[in-house]
DNA sequence: GTCGATGATTGAAC
DNA sequence: GTTCAATCATCGAC
C-alpha cells in the first residue's frame, strides 16, 4: 500500500498528465532551486520519469497477461483432470487464489524496483541541483543594498525576504542563506568589508539625493524618505545618513539633498572611508555590542527597524 | 593547480 | 520556527 501511494505521488502510477511533471517540480522546489534555472534539469527529471513509468507499465501489462494465461492454463489442466477424478470448485478456487498470490508478491517486486529506481533518479536530480551556482551581479547589488542599508539590524523580515526573493530571482532560503552568511562574514572581519559597505552607501547617497532632486523639482518637501515609490531601498536608508550626517555635523534633521549631494562630492574623493572626518568609518563596527552582536542603536534604521533580539526582529519593509 | 570568495548544509542554541 | 558558527563544496580569477 505504501509502495502505491509513493508511486502514485511520483507521478509512476495513476493518472499520466501531469504526474511527472508535478513530482518534478515538487523536487526542483524541495532542492530550493529558482523557477528559472534548471529547465534542462527538469526535462531531464520528466524524461527519465516518464521512462520509468512507461517500463512499469508495460511490465506491470506483462505480469497481469502472464497472470491470467497461467490461470486459465491451470483450469484447463484442472478441467481435463476432472475426467479422471472429481475436483470441488474449492480446489479450483484455492489454486487460482495460489496463483494469484504468487504473482501479485512479483508485482510488489516490480513496485519496489520502480520506488528505487525513481528513488535513485531524484536523488541524482537533487545532488545535480545542489551544485552552487553564484548569483548573478544585479542579485548580489540588490542584496547588499538592503545588507548595509539596515546595517543596524540586518535581520530582514519574511515579507522583505520574499521581495528580494523576488527581485533576485532566487528562493527566500536562498535569501535567508546570503543574510545569514552576510552577518557572520561581516562579523568577522569588518575590515574587510569596509570598502564595500562605502561604496554602497555612496550608492544609496547617490539614489536618495536623485530622488530629493527630484521632490525639489516639482516643489514638494525634500526628504529621503519621501520619495522611496515603495522601494525598500530608497525608503530605508538610515544607516548611510547615520554617517552622512556625522560627516555634516548635524544629528538630528535629515540632510537636505543639496548638503548630501556636497558630502557625497567630499566622499567620493575620500580615499580611506570617513575617518578622517568624522572620526570613525562610515560603517562603524559598534554597531555590534560587546558579545559581537547586532545592536540597535538610535538612529533613523531603529525607527523603521524594531529593536529586539535577532529572530524576535520584524525588520522594516517598503511595500 | 592554487586560493579566495561564496552558496549550501549541518548541528547547536534559543 | 530562526539564527549562529563551523564546515563543505564549488566557482572563478590567476
Amino acid at each position: 500500500m505504501r509502495l502505491d501511494n509513493m508511486l502514485l505521488a511520483e507521478g509512476v502510477s495513476g493518472p499520466e498528465k501531469g504526474g511527472g511533471s508535478a513530482a518534478a517540480a515538487a523536487a526542483a522546489a524541495a532542492a530550493g532551486g529558482s523557477p528559472n534555472d534548471g529547465s534542462i534539469e527538469h526535462s531531464d527529471y520528466r524524461a527519465k520519469l516518464a521512462q520509468i513509468r512507461q517500463i512499469y507499465h508495460s511490465e506491470l501489462e506483462k505480469y497481469e497477461q502472464a497472470c491470467s494465461e497461467f490461470t486459465n492454463h491451470v483450469m484447463n489442466l484442472l478441467r481435463e483432470q476432472s475426467r479422471t477424478r472429481p475436483i470441488s470448485p474449492k480446489e479450483i478456487e484455492r489454486m487460482v487464489a495460489i496463483i494469484h498470490r504468487k504473482f501479485s508478491s512479483i508485482q510488489m517486486q516490480l513496485k519496489q524496483s520502480t520506488c528505487e529506481a525513481v528513488m535513485i533518479l531524484r536523488s541524482r536530480f537533487l545532488d545535480a541541483r545542489r551544485k552552487r551556482r553564484n548569483f548573478n551581479k544585479q542579485a548580489t547589488e540588490v542584496l547588499n543594498e538592503y545588507f548595509y542599508s539596515h546595517l543596524s539590524n540586518p535581520y530582514p523580515s519574511e515579507e522583505a525576504k520574499e521581495e528580494l526573493a523576488k527581485k533576485c530571482g532566487i528562493t527566500v532560503s536562498q535569501v535567508s542563506n546570503w543574510f545569514g552568511n552576510k552577518r557572520i562574514r561581516y562579523k568577522k572581519n569588518i575590515g574587510k568589508f569596509q570598502e564595500e559597505a562605502n561604496l554602497y552607501a555612496v550608492k544609496t547617497a547617490v539614489d536618495a539625493a536623485n530622488v530629493s532632486a527630484h521632490a525639489s523639482q516639482a516643489n514638494s518637501p525634500a526628504t529621503p524618505n519621501s520619495g522611496s515609490s515603495g522601494s525598500y531601498t530608497l525608503s530605508h536608508t538610515g544607516d548611510a545618513y547615520l554617517g552622512l550626517r556625522s560627516l555634516n555635523g548635524d544629528g538630528v534633521s535629515v540632510t537636505p539633498a543639496v548638503q548630501q549631494v556636497d558630502i557625497l562630492h567630499r566622499a567620493t574623493h575620500l580615499t580611506a572611508g570617513y575617518e578622517d572626518l568624522s572620526g570613525s568609518p562610515l560603517y562603524t563596527p559598534h554597531r555590534l555590542d560587546a558579545n559581537n552582536s547586532w545592536q540597535d542603536n538610535t538612529n533613523p534604521s531603529s525607527i523603521t527597524s524594531p529593536p529586539g533580539p535577532p529572530g524576535s526582529i520584524h525588520s522594516d519593509t517598503s511595500s
